[in-house]
DNA sequence: GATGGGTGAGAGAGCGCTCTCTCACGAGAG
DNA sequence: CTCTCGTGAGAGAGCGCTCTCTCACCCATC
C-alpha cells in the first residue's frame, strides 16, 4: 500500500491531473469549487507530492547546503559561533521552505564528496562556512554552477559573494580602548594567520599600536582555550612587563585568563583584557570579560539573504557589518 | 547545455542505457571492456547521476534528517552537546554516504513543518533531539512509517529506541563524591523537570541524600548560565550554611561559580561543586570544575549505527552509556 | 447572428533513471 | 551435431510530477 499520487487526488476529486496539480501548486486559474474538491481531496487521502518527481522535473530541489569546511573538531564543537551561525541560517530558510542539507568537511576526502554532492545537482545553493586559507572548496564551488554565498571573506580571492563582520575596525576599537586607559605595553594573542579574521584583527592591533607609536607583541594562537592559555604564557616569558593584551576572540581569552591566574596577575590591574566575539560566557569569566560583539545571528541571516538574491539576479555586493565594543571588567 | 545524462553516457560507450546503469550502480555483470568503455565515457563526460530520477524509481533519498526540537536559541548555540553531537553524527553518516539533513524545529508551525517534510518521504530515517517532555514530536514520528531513533530516552513513553547516557548514575557517583568528601549540607541546582536529563540526575541526588540521611536542598534551573547563577543566588538565600552543590550540567555550573564569587564563598573551601557533563569550559573555570564526563560523540556515532541497523532489520533496543566522574579543583 | 478574444480544464509529452523481462550467444553435455 | 543452460546486454515500462499545447466554452462586440 503506496502513498497516495496526484493521480488518486485527480481521481478522486474528478478533474485531471493537470489541474490537480495546479491546485497542489497554488496557481489560481482554477475555479472556486473545482479548488475546494481538490483540496478536499487532498486532505482526505492524505496527499503529499512525491519531492523526487517535482525535483526531476522542476529542476530545483529547495534544498541549500551549508558547508562548514575544515572545522577543527574542538573548534566546531566549542566555538559558539558556528551553532549560532547554523541556528540563525538555517531558520531564515525555514522561513522560504528550503530545506537545509549540512555538510561538515574535514579532510581532502570529504572537500572531494562536497564538490561532487554540490555538482550533482542535490542543492539549489551553497552557503559557505570557510575560515581557512589553503581551503580548496571556495574556488572548487564557485566553478560549479551553483549560486554559494560564503560567511566570512574568503581567504583566496575569488568571485564568491560574502557576509563578515569589520574585523579590522573592531581590532583598532578594542586596541584603542586600551590605549585610551592608558595602558603602555600592550600584547596581543593573534589567531591563525592562514583566516581571514587572524589576520584582520592582527592588522587592526598593529594599524593603532603604530599610530600610537608603541611597539607590537605578538604570540599566535588558533583560537581555542589552550591555544589562548599557551600563549599568554609565552608572552608573559617574552615581556613580564606587558600591562594590556588584545586576544582575538573570546575562547582564546579564557585561556589566556586562566594563565594570567596561574601567574599571579590581577585582571584588570595588572593586566587589562580585551577579547574578540562577545560569546555568552564572556559575561561569566573571572572577571567578566571586555569584547568586541558583532551580530553572529545577522551575517547568517544576511548571508541566506544574499543567496536567494542570486538566484533571482539580485546584487552580489559583499556586506560588512559593525562591530561594537562591550566594556565589562577586564578592560 | 544541460548536464550529460546516462543516455548521453551510453552512446559514448556505445552500449546502452541499462548497461551504463548497471556499471555506475557497481553491478558485477558487465563484462570487463565494457564496464572500462563506460567509466571513461563518464570520466570524459562529467555525468554525474541525477538524484532526483534515482530517488523517484529506488525510492530511496540516501539522507537522513536530524531533527532537533525544541532548542531554546540560547541552550542550542550555547551548550556544546548540541555541536558535538551533530558533528560526530554527521561524520558518522558521511561515512556511509548518507547526507544529513538538519531541522531545528521551535515553535508548533516549525513542528508541523518537520512532521510533513518526514511524511513527504524527503528522506530514508530520522535522528531525533528532543529533550523537552512536551514535545509532540517522538509521538508524531514514531507513528510514520520511517525509522526514527533518539538522543536520549524520549519522555514520553513511545516506541522509539534511543541512546543514552547513565544520568542517575552519574548524579549519584558525583553525589557521593560530596558525601565521601564530608560535606554536610549538600544541595543541587536541578535541570527542567520537563527533560529527561533534568528528571534523572535530580532522581540521582536524591536517591543518594535519602540514602547518607541528608536533606535536600533543591532549586531548579533551565541548563543555561543565567539560570545557574539566579539558583545559586536562591540557594544561598535559603541555605547559607550549605557547604556543597551539586548542578545537573556544566554551564549552569559556570553560572553557580560567578554567584558563589560575588557571595564571597570560596571553592571548594566554603562550598564544594559539582557539574555534569565535562564540557571543555569546565577546565577554564575559576576553580576548575569537578564534573561527570559522558561521551557525546560516542553517544550520536551509536545513534546513527542504531538507525542505519534498523533499516536492515537490527535490533532496536536501547543503548545506554557510561558516565566517569573527573575530579578537579572544584570539589 | 457570426466572429473574436479570453478563460479554465484536459491531453500528453517528457524529466533521467532503474529494473524486469527478453533475447542472443557461446560453451558444455549427451 | 543438437539441445540445454548460463551469462551478458538491450528493450522498454514506469517512478510521480509539471507544463506546454490544445481545445471547449462563454461572453462581448459589430
Amino acid at each position: 500500500m503506496r502513498r497516495p499520487t496526484l493521480e488518486a487526488v485527480a481521481a478522486r476529486a474528478g478533474v485531471s491531473r493537470a489541474t490537480a496539480s495546479r491546485v497542489v501548486n497554488g496557481q489560481t486559474t482554477v475555479a472556486p469549487h473545482i479548488r475546494d474538491a481538490v483540496l478536499r481531496a487532498v486532505d482526505e487521502l492524505g496527499y503529499l507530492p512525491n519531492p523526487a518527481a517535482r525535483s526531476l522535473v522542476t529542476q530545483r530541489t529547495d534544498s541549500i547546503a551549508l558547508v562548514v569546511s575544515e572545522p577543527g573538531t574542538r573548534v566546531f564543537s566549542e566555538d559558539p559561533m558556528f551553532s549560532t551561525a547554523i541556528r540563525s541560517a538555517s531558520m531564515e530558510l525555514d522561513a522560504v521552505n528550503k530545506q537545509v542539507v549540512l555538510m561538515l568537511a574535514s579532510s581532502p576526502t570529504s572537500h572531494a564528496r562536497v564538490e561532487r554532492y554540490i555538482a550533482g545537482g542535490h542543492v539549489d545553493g551553497v552557503m559557505l562556512i570557510s575560515m581557512h586559507g589553503a581551503d580548496p572548496l571556495p574556488s572548487a564551488l564557485s566553478r560549479l554552477r551553483v549560486p554559494v554565498v560564503s560567511y566570512g571573506r574568503p581567504a583566496v580571492p575569488v568571485d564568491i559573494p560574502y557576509v563578515d563582520n569589520d574585523n579590522v575596525g573592531g581590532a583598532e576599537a578594542g586596541v584603542r580602548h586600551l590605549v585610551a586607559s592608558g595602558r603602555r605595553r600592550i600584547a596581543t594573542i593573534a589567531g591563525p594567520q592562514d583566516m581571514i579574521a587572524g589576520q584582520d584583527r592582527l592588522t587592526g592591533y598593529r594599524t593603532v599600536l603604530r599610530d600610537s607609536d608603541r611597539r607590537s607583541i605578538v604570540a599566535v594562537g588558533d583560537f581555542t582555550r589552550e591555544s589562548g592559555a599557551v600563549a599568554m604564557r609565552q608572552l608573559l616569558r617574552d615581556d613580564p612587563g606587558l600591562d594590556a593584551v588584545f586576544v582575538a576572540n573570546d575562547l582564546m581569552a579564557v585561556g589566556a585568563l586562566q594563565s594570567l591566574r596561574q601567574a599571579g596577575r590581577r585582571v584588570p590591574d595588572d593586566v587589562a583584557v580585551v577579547g574578540f566575539d562577545d560569546i555568552e560566557a564572556a559575561k561569566y569569566t573571572e572577571p567578566p570579560l571586555t569584547t568586541l560583539r558583532h551580530p553572529v545571528a545577522e551575517q547568517a541571516a544576511a548571508m541566506v539573504r544574499l543567496l536567494l538574491g542570486l538566484s533571482e539576479g539580485g546584487p552580489s555586493a559583499p556586506v560588512i557589518l559593525p562591530t561594537e565594543l562591550v566594556v565589562r571588567e577586564s578592560a
